[in-house]
DNA sequence: CTCCTTGCAAAGCCTTTGCACGCTG
DNA sequence: CAGCGTGCAAAGGCTTTGCAAGGAG
């Protein structure tokens, strides 16, 4: 995936080495459209490779949000999920009483970010903007 | 504290019982201007009255952002924090590289808010945007 | 050939849970 | 008074870490 490649070519400039195992992290949460936790990314990793160690998965992950090619938040259910930027810019809708979550045009924040460019001089995280609230089944 | 005091209403009118640990705890919190994670709540709850429980500070800031009266975020090192919207509604813009966080006006965001109930029905929870990024210092 | 990475398993930590008592409403 | 909320302590679950063996560069 060229996506990926990215990630690997980056991370070997940074002089880490290329490994199997961090090849198929990388690829498996590059591939996922949406965040996964260290235990789903395993889970997912296992079933190409049954070798691959949990300690590994973790390690891999926190390499990629030091280095900013992943980011890290959390669920409504408290657990931690990872994310690359790879599927395109897109907005959470976090239901914080049923768990959902819903994906939204994330055109919908771009004048958000442009006026948070104007006014602040700040220039967003596009991929990952995530909210928390209520859903419309959850709003009664 | 006037702030505090909607808290617990709100929390009574949702028929929660308000006991003196609940008062403490969301005191605590909505007087810090920053996140906090539940052990600097439990210290600080600490200094007032040493019975209060760790477990107990955990019920409440679970039903708390439960209630969407606080939000709970990652911290860059991985521990979770919480907050209420104590401050009047405010967009956290943290910048990735330096760890600055900036506190934008909130007004920005309402467009986008609407945006999202008109296509989503969801109702976003409005005190705590927070977004990453690059400060304008980080971006050279 | 060097030394970064991994697997394994144990240790660590933060958070949650069961239960009986106490207190709010 | 009824039953929710709390303290306590133990259980639980996710992460991290130490170490020796293995593999990338």
């Amino acid at each position: 995936m060229s996506h990926c490649h990215t990630y690997l070519t980056t991370l070997r400039q940074l002089g880490y080495r290329i490994t199997p195992q961090r090849e198929m992290i990388i690829e498996t949460l590059a591939h996922n459209g949406e965040h996964m936790t260290a235990d789903q990314v395993y889970a997912k990793v296992q079933e190409r490779a049954r070798s691959v160690n949990l300690a590994t998965v973790y390690r891999t992950l926190d390499l990629l949000v030091e280095k900013g090619l992943a980011s890290r938040s959390v669920r409504s259910d408290g657990q931690l999920a990872y994310a690359t930027g790879q599927h395109g810019p897109h907005i959470h809708l976090a239901c914080r009483r049923c768990g959902q979550v819903i994906n939204a045009d994330y055109g919908l924040a771009i004048p958000l970010a442009e006026q948070l460019q104007v006014q602040y001089q700040f220039t967003a995280d596009c991929q990952h903007l995530s909210m928390t609230g209520l859903c419309a089944a959850c709003q009664k």
